[in-house]
Parts: C-alpha cells; structure tokens; sequence
DNA sequence: GAAAACGCTGAAAGCGGTTACAGATGAAAT
DNA sequence: ATTTCATCTGTAACCGCTTTCAGCGTTTTC
C-alpha cells in the first residue's frame, strides 16, 4: 500500500537540485533562479508530490493549526461556530483540528492534551460549557494556556494567556424577560439546560428583570431540563408536567431555541394561541427560529461576529501583538411571531 | 512564548535514562523494569510532559488521523455524520482531521491535498456532493485514493481503494412517492437542492414511481432551490411562486427536511389543512422532523449506522483486511403529521 | 584589474520522536 | 566455574523538511 510515498530527495534527484533548493522553491523563499524554479516544479508536477506536514512541522515547530474543542459538534448552535472559525481560519492561513469531546470534564481533559501533543497553535473552546462554576474544575484550561493561547467563546475565565469573547448573555436574558413583561407576560416560565457560565449569567438576567418589574420568582418557575439537546418532545413533556403540577405559566423564556420550540409544541398541544395567550423567547436565533411555526421571537447574539473577533484576537495573539483579554458584544432581540408587537 | 518544550530528552535526564527507554515507557512496549518505568512516569507527571506528534509521526510515517471532508459542517444532516465520525474514530484510536470545503470544486481539491499532506490515513467524504456526474470531475478523487483510503458517504464511486457506504436513496424515494399517492396525492411537486449524485437517485426513484402508478410527470413539477441550505423563507416564496404560476400540486416529496419545511411553511400560509388537503414529506429525519408542527414524515436513512459501517470498514482497510468496495442500507419511511395514516 | 557585493546553490545540522541492534547484567543450566 | 539465556537499557540511525552557513561564479565599484 504505502509504498514510499514521494520525498523532497525525489524531487530534488529527478530535478538536479539539491533538497535545500527544492525546499526554497516550496516556500517561495530567497532567491532561486527562474530556471531552476521551473525545473523543481516540473518535478514536482510530474510525481504529484505533497510535502508532509510532519516534516515541516517539526523543523518549525508549529503546524498552523488551531484545535477546536466543542462538546457536540452537531448541537446547531455550536456547528455553526465550528463553521465559521474553519472559515475564518483558513483564511488566515490556518487549519482547524476538531474534537468533539461530549459534556464529561474528563473527556474534556483528554481533547486538550491530545491537542497540545498534535502541536497546535492555538486551543478554541466553543460553548460556555467548557468553563465550570467550580474554579477547580477548569484548571485543564490554565494549564493548556501554559502551553498555547487559549480562546474562549461565549465563556470567562481569568488567566494567562486566555482570551474570552463572549455575547452579553445577562443583558440579552434580562431584554427578553422584561419584552414578556411589557407585553403583558407576568408568570414566565424559565426553561434551560445547562449549568454553564453563560447559563448562569442568563439565569441571573432573568432573575434581575423580574425582581427590578417588582415581580417574585419561585424556584419551580426555574425548569432545567436532563435530557438529550435534541429531544423536543422530551421537552413539551417537561412543560406539560410542570403545568399539570399545578405551577401556572403563560410565557416560556428558552435559554435555547430547541427549548423554545417545544413551548411552542406545548402550547400549540393546549390550543393557547401564540402569542396572544402564550408567548416564547428563544435563545440564538438559530434556524430553528424561521423554521418553527409561528416563528420565533429569539436572541441574536452574533455569533458570526463573536466568531470573527476571536479569530482575529488569536491571530492578533500569534503574531506577537498585544490583544484585548475580553470583549463582549450585545445580542439583539429578534422579534417575530411567539410575542406581541409592541409599538 | 514558545519556552522550548519539554522533550523526551529532559524527561531522559530527569529520570536518569536514556531517550530510548522514555520513549518505550510511553508507548507501553517491550520490557521495562516497572523501577525505570516509576522513574520516568513521574518525571512526565512533574515536567507536564505531552510527547511532541509531528515527531512521532514522521518516525512512524502515521498520525493516527483521519481526515473528515464535508462541504458544510453546519448542515444539519452533515454535523450528525461528522459528528457519529468524530466519536466513532476516537473509539477505534484515531483523530480526525476536519475541513469544510464549501460547495466549490477548486476548494475541494485544495482541502484534499492538505490533508494528503497532513498524512492523514484514511479521507471519509461526507456527504454525495463530492461525487459529480460529470466523470472527470472526480478525478480528484481517484487522486487521492492513490495515497490513502477513501471512503464515501451517500456516494457511489468505482475505484481502487475507494469505499461507499450509502443508503438506498432510490428505493427510499420511490417508496416515499408511492406513500403519498397511496395516500391520494397524485399531484406531487419534487422540491430538491443538490444536483449531488444521491439527488439524481432520489430524482429517479421519484420519477419511476410516479411512471409505474402511471402519472405523468411535468418539468416544472420538479423545483430546484438555489439558495442557501438554510434559508426557509426563500424556499416557501419559490413555492408560492410556482404556485401562481399556474402549477397546481397538493403534495411535496422534499429532498431534505428543510424543504420540507418550507412546504410546510407554504402550506400553512395558503391555509392549506395538513395532511388532509396538503401532504408533504421530508428526507433525513433531522431534528427538524420533530420539531415541525406538524411533525414531518421522513425518510430515516439510519445515519448512525451508516457511519458506523463506514468506520468499520476503514479500520480493516488500514487493518489490511479484505473489506467491501460497497454497502447499502435501505431507509425507513417514517410517518408522522404531514401524510395521512394508511391502515 | 583587484576588491567587494551580489545572486544562486549545496552541505549539513537539527527538529523530537521510534526502533534495530548491541551491550550489560544477573539468573539458570551445565 | 563457565556457558547460556533472558531481561533490561543505551547508542545511533532514521523519518522529511527547514535553515544557517559557506562556496562559487558573476557583476559592480573604484
């Protein structure tokens, strides 16, 4: 199979040159004649060689290549981000090696050194889930920035070396809840799944909102859901139970668009009319948004822009140049059809 | 920055051992007095030592490494594939390498040759937009397929070293016709937007069902959507507009389940009664199936399985073990809101 | 016309591992 | 006591590429 795959002493025989010449000629570098160029590339055209990456990385000790650690790389939200660092990433010269490594902590730990040791050049995390309440748990992120510069998107995290551009998840949380409020939605029911950074900072924006309209939250109007991030109908199950049980509610506001839309399956299942008698907030104004029907009121937070920004402070990081530790950008509220106009 | 890294000689000296015996330490072979090896694990455990993987590479001329080709990773369908990919190599020991490409050919050639010289061990191509009609365009893969195994998702390619592993889109498609007009819809409108090779199959099975129950099929009964992936709105307009245009149809077979949606999206709008007067049925069997309302009927082409197969398959290919050039599965039709019950 | 500068090329060291081979040590066999 | 053998460890070559340094021929400079 493998039968020796073709090297730079290939070419630099079949040429006449010597390897340093041919070496030359790949990278574009210093002086090599016009005659000699052509006769390297001609070689190189005819065996269809490709360098190896090994090679080259080990004499310059960086491979150009970025690690991208997100917990589930088909959740949408943080598909779309993988999407658009690969993007950006290439257009800055980079590659991107992903792991997926699921919401364990341990197998968290592993991505990282398994990055470290394929030499990349920097480490994104994607999502805030790889930033734990417990300061202890995220010292796999110091320790990778010992080695790299870290990113962190839609995540805080003091350090050396670390990097954070995040959406401004309480301002945005505390928007939507008083946009319910003001169109005449009093008994919000808050409805998340992750115990994130960013989910708490969501959870506090809803809770400021309330108390700031006067109105008190009891624990149960808090619903956090165990299951799969997929499982809509898990999802309006959850609902339908919390209702059942007695705790009155008109008004879900989703920490996600995928929770957003099973109120809606919820609601629809109880024959409210959205949004006169039910309304819902989701969160990312994911495709999900246009697709649900009636559409959903969402949050944008941008990600594209948060995207490019933290590529940009890591190439920024790269080369040397003195970047910004944290930028944070607000997110919009998109008003469509789970709530009210409000004129 | 960069303070040199630690190598495996300060882990040698450290321990009082040569390089050679580090290495073996590391890599679990031949005997090692469980002393020496005490010495050296501790020395890796007081240094944060991670072995460097372009070396290792280069020595062993294998990363380990797959590499994951797919057009666009935030593609629903396509973010579970890499997704299953991603967990199912790391189970078998390896990495993946992954490059969204876009839809352009040059863009998938470039993606091909870096990973060739990332010397990856094996390419899956994710997804049949790889593979085009037009022969010569696939030579890029027949390139590739000289350096290292290839496989296909949804794609049907003859060649030395190349793998497929697809679903049965042809026979999904017929049988998903035959449903709806079992079902009473005769007037069935084709929504597609991929001119990919699994589309011609579906294309086909939709053609011959629609021959074999003897209904004629218009060219304008078949709709090809240019816009991008997600952009729902654009796809229920082109409806409309086929609509009032004069065509008539009351169902709409989708190549996807965003189209389906849209049909949904559509129907819903012109105040249509699904499934009663308006019928329509997806393919994939997204999350978007559930998250419709009402839920879409879908084609579940068993991605999961597919994707295990095609690992599978990798693995005793690079296991040197005679595998098979070529595995379908057929898909499930799965009937939920959008088509009539048939008892 | 000799010296200096310049343009191009090659030899060789080094990047950090793996591994074949040889050497050292100690126990078992004769 | 000597040989044999197994067990453990070290030396050094090698993987394919980049890059420094030196060398050489040619042109410019005074």
């Amino acid at each position: 199979m493998k039968e020796h795959s073709v090297t730079i002493y290939d070419i630099s025989e079949q040429a006449g040159v010597s390897i340093a010449t041919v070496s030359r000629v790949l990278n574009n570098s210093s002086n090599v004649s016009e005659a000699t160029k052509k006769k390297v590339l001609n070689a190189i055209k005819d065996t269809g060689y490709t360098p190896n990456a090994f090679a080259r990385g080990l004499g310059l000790n960086t491979m150009k290549t970025i690690g991208i650690l997100a917990a589930d790389s088909s959740d949408l939200y943080l598909a779309k981000a993988i999407y658009y660092f690969e993007e950006e990433l290439r257009a800055s010269g980079y590659d991107s090696l992903l792991c997926c490594t699921g919401y364990a902590l341990k197998d968290k730990k592993a991505a990282v050194d398994l990055l470290i040791s394929k030499k990349v050049d920097g480490i994104i995390f994607v999502g805030s889930n790889f930033v734990y309440p417990d300061a202890c748990d995220n010292k796999y992120i110091l320790n990778a920035a010992e080695k790299v510069p870290v990113m962190l998107l839609n995540a805080e995290l003091e350090g050396q070396n670390i990097y954070c551009v995040s959406s401004d998840d309480y301002k945005s949380m505390y928007k939507a809840t008083e946009e319910l409020i003001a169109t005449g939605f009093k008994d919000i029911l808050y409805f998340y799944n992750s115990l994130s950074y960013s989910g708490t900072l969501k959870e506090r924006g809803f809770r400021d909102a309330m108390k700031d309209a006067g109105l008190n939250v009891v624990e149960r109007q808090l619903q956090f859901f165990e299951g799969t991030r997929e499982d809509v109908h898990g999802m309006s199950a959850q609902l339908e139970k919390t209702a059942s049980s007695g705790l009155k509610f008109s008004a879900v506001l989703a920490a996600d668009d995928t929770l957003a839309l099973s109120a809606v399956k919820y609601a629809l299942s109880k024959g409210y009319s959205i949004p006169e008698e039910f309304s819902v907030i989701g969160y990312n104004n994911s495709m999900l948004a246009t697709c649900s029907n009636p559409e959903l009121t969402s949050i944008d937070n941008k990600l594209e822009t948060l995207c490019q920004k933290l590529t940009a402070t890591l190439m920024g990081v790269l080369g040397d140049e003195e970047m910004p530790k944290k930028t944070v950008f607000s997110g919009d509220l998109i008003v469509r059809g789970t709530t009210l106009r409000r004129d």
